[in-house]
DNA sequence: GTCTATAACCTGATAGAC
DNA sequence: GTCTATCAGGTTATAGAC
């Protein structure tokens, strides 16, 4: 079977435009984002954005929600599972999590900002809140530490997992840790923060 | 003796601009910003933005610098501290940037989040790297834990720290907890962290 | 120092030829 | 479907009166 690599000449133009403007708003954010950038990214003409989608706007919006689908949503598969076990389940979220880093390290940092810069922008796209309240995991949560709100526990794992990713750059900048390393470093952390949170789970 | 209160109206007409500039590029970002905004914040004409300032750059620059300042200087604080004992540094470090994120909640996401839109544009200004290298801090982590690279330590305290804030517009939107609550937590957590933290250091 | 008016430029969007 | 040319509106920055 012959090979079938899937290149930029090889997409519809329409696809083409989207990829420029996942690549061009994730690396400036919308305000900074000019429509041209976006076309010359694609290697097309500014005229054929509007075309194909009505607006910047519009165009930006059909990619945040893919971004944000993609960062939340390692989350609610948590969320939905009623199986497994508290401990499963935080190794899961931490391995999964890491491994979709890796992957877009610069998500967090743009899905998080650009829904500060424009609160309210992204209504209900989130059922995320009664998902979580009512979800076996909250519930695992409370019966291990019911002395916490589940949210403690939620922030501490999140934060150990996404922090790193979201401050990166300024770590990198500041010549604290390589490319090479800070990948090693993030391999290590979905064995140890498991580790770190059955600690956390059982002290005080 | 008669009251004395800082408002708006005291200020130097510089020190006016400089104010309503931190507040409009902190909940717009730069590139949302326009100088329009920021003058009509300050209560003042244009043109004044232009005299006092040379430009919106400039500007934009005086306060980024700033913002820097405290977000990286309650860490930096903590590296120069060569008296107290690992645990008491930890216990220091979760109280002060908690009091502080408190107070401006939407500072890392603010910083982060313009550093990356324009990675190179604030360079030297973090010695931070070998500050912290060489700080008995890191030290300390790598005595009580050989097998662990300090920044494995350091990014899941700051993440506990300051995830929460970089998230919490999320998780309000989401209706996971509002604002009182969210107060009360991260109270909370000024005690609970550095408990997690001695955990951490002492599993595996 | 502070204002109004305006210059010079840039940006998103569209009209119309092919 | 794709391009070039252009419009309408908005933005930073400045000139010049007071």
């Amino acid at each position: 079977m012959a090979k079938r690599i899937k290149v930029a000449a090889d997409l519809s133009t329409e696809e083409k435009i989207k990829e420029a403007a996942r690549k061009v708003f994730q690396q400036k954010g919308y305000a900074a984002t000019r429509t041209r950038d976006i076309a010359e990214e694609a290697g097309l003409n500014l005229a054929l954005l509007n075309y194909y989608f009505r607006s910047k706007e519009k165009l930006f919006e059909l990619v945040m929600v893919e971004k944000m689908q993609k960062l939340f949503g390692v989350i609610a598969v948590i969320l939905y599972d009623t199986e497994n076990t508290l401990e499963t389940k935080v190794e899961l979220m931490v391995t999964n999590y890491i491994d979709m880093l890796l992957e877009h390290p610069d998500l967090p940092i743009f899905v998080l900002s650009e829904i500060r810069n424009n609160p309210g922008r992204f209504p209900g796209n989130l059922p995320l809140g009664d998902l979580m309240r009512n979800s076996r995991f909250a519930t695992q949560l409370r019966e291990k530490r019911p002395d916490l709100h589940p949210m403690q526990l939620i922030f501490s794992i999140l934060g150990m997992v996404v922090f790193p990713f979201i401050g990166g750059p300024v770590f990198e900048g500041a010549g604290l840790v390589d490319k090479p390393t800070f990948a090693r470093l993030m391999e290590e952390r979905k064995k140890l923060i498991p580790v770190w949170v059955k600690a956390m789970l059982e002290s005080g």
